[in-house]
DNA sequence: GGCCCTCTTTAGGGCCTT
């Protein structure tokens, strides 16, 4: 299996001013994403194009058509019909969505795509070619995996492109109780065209599907995504009578900021927060601080120091990933 | 809740997520 080096250039991300290989991580995943692709047929307003990012997010291409319409429809199966438009008055939201979905059909179509993504790793000589990395992050009303809901998701696709980011505010049909945290109020997610989660679900997994290459499998990323946010995500979709799809793989970034710790560099700091990561990094926060988004970018260069630091490759990373139902027994996945 | 560390493993405390 060959590795692709995740090693980046100072020249990619200015804003990491000891990178100094040559090999960009960007420029890896540019590589791995370019061949796939026709139009995008995804109606997601509100997702940015990250044209002027630093560190080559600016390259676009294609995508694959990402239609909402299943075939093989049954009478029998309820039909659901969603049209979501949403702004937010801080600006930094807006998606309008039209999703005419048969929520049966998805999960059919999931299990269709079921595979065995380990025996498909091992098979293909180049990972590249099957992987999307998106990085993710949600905001909630609290810490409890039971009594918690989400009330904003963000993602990011490492590719970049058009559609690469996709953000909504969530409607968790109750009060937020934690709004000095965020800054998302009860009246921010209530307000008509916030979405729903039963409502969202299938627009995010429309979403993720538009990213994912022919025959591939996503990665999604998230700081302490084990014991938070994939626990969030799996109550939320059973809650609604999905399940978090078995091609979707999960990376954790708390444990490689650990391992990075464990090696004694300096540069890696002793807590490992993400905001003592982006402070010990020099990142500078962009938005509001814990916004899903701004979180979200701020990770997504975390990562790539974290990877540089350890020297993981893209194989590396895969071997850490775990998927949804590890999540709440992560003895069975190691 | 799970992971990690240690003045530990027949345990307990701190960290991490909002």
């Amino acid at each position: 299996m060959r590795s692709v080096a995740m090693c980046f250039s100072i020249l990619q991300a200015p804003r990491c001013r000891h990178f100094t290989s040559a090999t960009s991580w960007w420029e890896s995943f540019h590589k791995l994403n370019k061949n796939h692709g026709c139009g995008s047929s995804f109606k997601l307003l509100g997702s940015n194009t990250y044209d002027g990012h630093e560190g080559g997010y600016s390259r676009r291409w294609i995508r694959r058509p990402a239609s909402t319409e299943a075939e093989g429809r049954s009478k029998n199966t309820l039909r659901r019909k969603t049209n979501i438009s949403h702004k937010v008055s801080d600006g930094t939201i807006s998606t309008s969505t039209k999703v005419d979905i048969n929520k049966s059909e998805i999960n059919k179509i999931e299990r269709i795509q079921y595979c065995d993504i380990q025996q498909k790793i091992a098979e293909n000589k180049d990972l590249s070619s099957l992987i999307t990395f998106l990085v993710f992050d949600i905001e909630t009303t609290g810490f409890s995996r039971v009594d918690g809901r989400i009330i904003e998701i963000a993602v990011r696709d490492l590719g970049g492109g058009e559609n690469s980011t996709f953000q909504t505010l969530v409607n968790p049909g109750c009060i937020v109780p934690n709004s000095h945290i965020h800054g998302i109020s009860t009246y921010m997610v209530t307000r008509p065209g916030i979405p729903r989660m039963d409502e969202l679900i299938p627009i995010l997994l429309q979403y993720v599907r538009s990213r994912q290459k022919p025959s591939g499998f996503v990665v999604l990323i998230a700081h302490n995504a084990r014991t938070f946010d994939v626990p969030f995500l799996n109550n939320e979709f059973s809650r609604h009578s999905f399940e978090v799809p078995s091609d979707w793989l999960f990376l954790d970034t708390l444990p490689l900021a650990r391992e990075a710790m464990k090696l004694g560099g300096s540069k890696v700091p002793a807590k490992t927060s993400l905001q003592a990561l982006r402070e010990c990094y020099e990142i500078p926060l962009v938005g509001p601080a814990h916004r899903a988004m701004s979180d979200v970018d701020a990770l997504a260069l975390i990562l790539q120091r974290l990877t540089f630091d350890l020297k993981l490759p893209i194989s590396g990373l895969v071997e850490k990933t775990f998927r949804a139902s590890d999540s709440s027994n992560p003895k069975k996945k190691k």
